[in-house]
DNA sequence: AACACAGACAACCGCCATCCC
DNA sequence: GGGGATGGCGGTTGTCTGTGT
């Protein structure tokens, strides 16, 4: 294991991801689902870190993905759960479906901070940021999520505008997004629908070997609502993302 | 038109908890 | 029980974009 680490220092690339990792990720996690963050970059065809895939994905590939920007209630929602959690972003995020801790944090270092500071001078940070403070039912009662198995059952919680920011940003948004602890039972379709739609290139590719079965945990377990127009949107969104891979020339 | 600056946000880093052998 | 691997979290930094001069 300790050789995958230092495999993966070799050459790992940083900085901004391209249209076409975004595609070779979400191709090979559409195919194969999430069984290995640190391992799956290489049959993925990315040169990047586990940790940076994942955080890819949590943050702006999943189709459950809130887009556009923070309105009113969600503004004053951060706010109020600032106030009682202090920087717990991961279990604020529990809380508005569809948005990530990433998004909420920058929000509120970008927007709602001074607002904070403007109108709670002291709090802050006072009482809750030490995060071990909370017993299991507080953090229940606060709307907390469960904290997910390791196999990633994948949480709702998450993100904001996928894919470079802008293209594609709406083909998600405003969508009926599932609040995380109901998400288990809202699978199913995203899964067979959304296979394979675009990836037979990338799954050619010499350089493509798949070195472990997956588990297929989020295959087994879709996560996105099968009732809703989730899957049409979130299917556009997929097919809009090969395309503009393609259109920008990869 | 060119430059400087500030704001917004994407991504990385380091630490810690949990899991697994 | 111990140690390594992995995933998750929060803080911080880097980059991009818009605006003013």
């Amino acid at each position: 294991m300790v050789k995958s680490q230092q495999c993966e220092k070799e050459a790992v690339k940083k900085g901004p991801w391209s249209p076409d990792e975004d595609h070779k990720l979400i191709a090979y996690i559409q195919r194969y689902g999430i069984w290995n963050w640190s391992q799956m970059p290489k049959p993925a065809g990315l040169a990047r870190s586990g940790k940076s895939c994942r955080l890819r994905w949590v943050n702006y590939l999943r189709p459950d993905i809130k887009s556009g920007s923070f309105n009113k209630e969600e503004e004053e929602a951060i706010l109020k759960l600032h106030e009682t959690m202090g920087n717990r972003w991961s279990a604020i995020a529990a809380t508005l479906p569809g948005r990530t801790d990433n998004e909420i944090k920058n929000y509120w270092h970008t927007h709602l901070k001074k607002r904070f500071k403007a109108t709670e001078p002291v709090q802050e940070a006072q009482v809750f940021n030490d995060k071990k403070k909370f017993s299991e039912t507080e953090l229940f009662l606060l709307g907390e999520a469960p904290k997910a198995s390791k196999l990633e059952t994948i949480s709702t919680s998450s993100s904001s505008g996928p894919v470079h920011g802008d293209h594609n940003k709406d083909q998600i948004a405003e969508q009926n997004i599932c609040a995380s602890e109901t998400f288990g039972e809202q699978q199913s379709l995203w899964a067979e629908s959304h296979i394979v739609q675009d990836s037979e290139a990338i799954f050619k590719d010499p350089g493509f070997t798949l070195s472990n079965p997956p588990t297929q945990s989020w295959l087994q377990e879709p996560i996105f609502p099968s009732g809703s127009s989730y899957n049409d949107a979130s299917n556009d969104y997929w097919v809009n993302l090969s395309m503009q891979a393609e259109i920008d020339g990869i």
